[in-house]
Formats: structure tokens, sequence, C-alpha cells
DNA sequence: TGCTATCCTGACCAAATGGTCAAGATACGA
DNA sequence: TCGTATCTTGACCATTTGGTCAGGATAGCA
């Protein structure tokens, strides 16, 4: 997954490099397609998904997609990388100089905040995973996994100074994810039991505020 | 939705009554082609699922599963009832009358368990929400807001009488069934990051125990 | 002004898939 | 055994859709 960032697009370059207003259409096109593509495969899943759909949501004709990117599978699997990166940078707080409540609020917070301001990418993820995570089993198994076992030792560490509660830190990892993606995931649930059309600012906020208060408090770090 | 339980089947019935062994056989397919429906539509979500392969796994010819279910759309709704039955139920343990403490961590338990035993049922479930429910937001919005609504009052009333400490009831809800949902649908990632081939009974126990444990310490409920 | 590489697009195609149909097979009451 | 309602199924069809192609437009360099 992680590999060829850069060459993302169709064909094999050879010649001599590109020029500058090439490029810069090249990148723009991208950058609409991918964008278009994040929202089509939120809503509607891969399968769902059509390059028709896509391509009208980017403003160009389908075949221009195909020019860009080869098969609805390449396609996917490039929005699916961005996400992937996002998803690794969201635990920055967590390292063993920090101060554990600061470092799991400002987690948390981190979490929510891209639940809010990045719905379909969450949406995207969570799609892979429920279908069995067939292109980004690697990754899991991979990259992530080992980021996660680093951040456990973390938390491990703390709970062995005694600054924390006893718990196992990669089920508590669990439950953030969960906690904090559903306000993206599930967002058409929540706004229906909630009784309300959207989520806005100040439901996230309370979102935020509930989980923070609930897992602090559980994990002893509130009074 | 919960409308017209019995009735899913094709034909309009207008004549005599079905005898013993037919009304055995509809059961039999009917009950043969849902459970394949679920596991299909679980995996594959409605777009990617085929009635050629739901008939297959069912062990009869698509026609056939075409004659007691119109519509794949038809189909759909007829799994997803039963979903909603199941999830209705689970709200049992928390009634006024209970002890804060048992009844919440019996519904954790009670929810952990079902993902367990149903996780087709959840992923199915999940992946309606992802894609904005729009065949049960009539149920969200309805019946399982009342009923949420009921709840979260008997919640408030525990925290009124001071028996568990200030939170916002609806987010309660939303972090616990993210919490115990999330080892259903998202199996995948957590396998994955465990470096387990799969969830087996002592990973759901400690799931419900990390859950628990969080939970309640965070509601004040623990030492 | 040519020449080349990149970009754009209308028209098209093959495969997949939801759903139909008509001709049986089966159960069972009369 | 006969008649009817239900059930079963191979063959078939219309539509959708991912992807192609050939020809044209545009940028940039010599």
């Amino acid at each position: 997954m992680r590999t060829e960032k850069k060459k993302r697009a169709t064909k094999r370059r050879s010649g001599p490099p590109p020029t500058a207003k090439k490029l810069a259409i090249r990148r723009e096109n991208v950058a609409r397609i991918l964008e278009a593509a994040e929202a089509v495969f939120a809503t509607r899943g891969f399968s769902g998904a059509t390059t028709a759909e896509i391509a009208e949501r980017a403003g160009i004709p389908k075949p221009n997609l195909h020019y860009y990117f080869r098969t609805k599978q390449a396609l996917y699997r490039a929005v699916l990388d961005d996400i992937l990166t996002l998803w690794l940078d969201a635990t920055s707080s967590i390292v063993a100089e920090a101060e554990p409540k600061a470092a799991l609020r400002a987690y948390i917070e981190a979490k929510m905040a891209y639940s809010r301001t990045r719905p379909f990418a969450s949406k995207v993820f969570a799609n892979e995973l429920l279908h069995g995570a067939p292109a980004v089993k690697g990754f899991l198994g991979g990259a992530m996994r080992r980021l996660v076992d680093d951040k456990a030792k973390v938390i491990e560490g703390w709970i062995a100074a005694g600054r924390l509660q006893p718990i196992d830190p990669h089920h508590l990892f669990f439950v953030l994810w969960a906690a904090t993606q559903t306000y993206a995931d599930f967002d058409a649930q929540i706004t229906a039991v909630l009784g309300k059309r959207s989520l806005g600012e100040a439901d996230f906020a309370q979102a935020a505020e509930t989980v923070s208060a609930l897992v602090l408090r559980g994990l002893g770090l509130k009074a």
C-alpha cells in the first residue's frame, strides 16, 4: 500500500520531464478526482460507487477519469492511501514523556475532530474494514500494528509507573477508535436518535466531552 | 419497516389456507434464504451482494429465491427486519428498578455477546447506517428513538439520585454501542492489530472486561 | 512553424446481474 | 384419481457499468 506514492497516475513516464503547466493540470485533476471519489465511495461503498458518478462529481467526462486512474480499484487504492496517512498521524500525542491525562484528552479530541472534518475518509475506511479489509490487510498487520504496539507500550509504561489504572492498552485503543469514529461512520443513526438533521459543532463538543470524561475517569485520571 | 411481518413471501394468498407440509417447506426455505442473505449482505454490502451468490449459499436456484422474495430490496428489508428486532431486545436490563452497576454491566455483556454470536447481523446494520440508513431511517427516528429516550430517562433518574456520575445519557449509549459493536463490525482491524487469525471467546471476554471497567469506573461505579 | 507528449472525449463494447417466464413437479383436499 | 395451489428451474432478457479506442485539442520546445 504505502509504496509508489507519486506514480498513482496512469502512464508510465519515459520521455522528458513534464512541464510546469502540464504538472499543474495533472495535480488539479487528480485532486478533484480523489475528492469526488472519497465522497462517492463513502456514501455508496466500493461496489455501489460508479466511475460515472465520480467523474460527474469531479466535473470531468468518464474517460478522462480513466485516463488518470486506469481502474476503479486503482482509484480506490489511491483514496485509501490518503486516508491511511491521516490515520497514522493521529496518534502523535501518545508519547512516553507526555502527561497521560493531557495526552489522552488530546488524542480523543484529535480523533473526534477528524470525524467532524473528514467524515468521508472515516466512512471509506470503515466500509473497507467492514468488508474484511481486502485492500488494507497488509497495512493493518504491518505499519499500523507496529504503531499500535508501540503506543501500547507507552500506555503500559504509564500503568507500571502507577499513573494510570491497569487496563489492556490494545482494547483501550479499540474503544477509543470506536467511540470517536462512530460519530462519523454512523452519523445517520446518531442524528436520527437525537432528532437532529445533522451534527453540529456543539454535538461534537458534547461527544468529545462525554468520551473524555468517561475514559479519563475510567482510567483513574479524574477525581 | 415493522409492518407486515408475516407476508414477506411473494404471492398474496387468496384461496384456501396452505397445508402443513407446504408451510414447512416455505418456512424452511425462507429461513435458509434469510440466513444466506445475512451472510452475503454482511460481507459484500447491499450493492456488492448478488442474488446468485445468496441463492447458491442457500442451496437453491436463483429463480427459486426470487419466488420467495420478489426483489433484492425486499430480501434486504426482510433481513434488516430481523436484525432490528434483535437490536431493540438488547436494552432490557436498563430499567429504573435495577441496580445501575449490574444493569450496565449486563447491557455491555449482552451487546458484546451479540457481537460474538451474530456478527453478520451487526455488519449488515453497520453497513446500512454507514450508507445513510436509507432503509431504516424511519425505524431509527421512530421506535428506536423512543426506546433510547426512554432508557436515557432511566439513566438520568440514576444520576439525579446520585447513584451515577453526571453524564449525557444519549452519548453514553453511543459510546456503548460503538465500543461493543466494533468487535463485530471491524473485526478485520482488531484481528490484524492483535496479530490473530480470529477473535475467540477469550478476546471477547477481555473486551467486555475492558469496556466494563472503563465505563463503570468512568461513571463512578467502582472504587 | 512544425513536432511530440500529454490531455480530452464521444462513441462503443463485453460482462455481470436483477429479474422474468413458461413449462414442469409436488402436495393434498375432494 | 383428479384438480388446484404451491413450488421448482433452465433458459432468457434488458440494463447497468467498468473499461476501451480512435481521433482531436493543447502545451511546450526546437
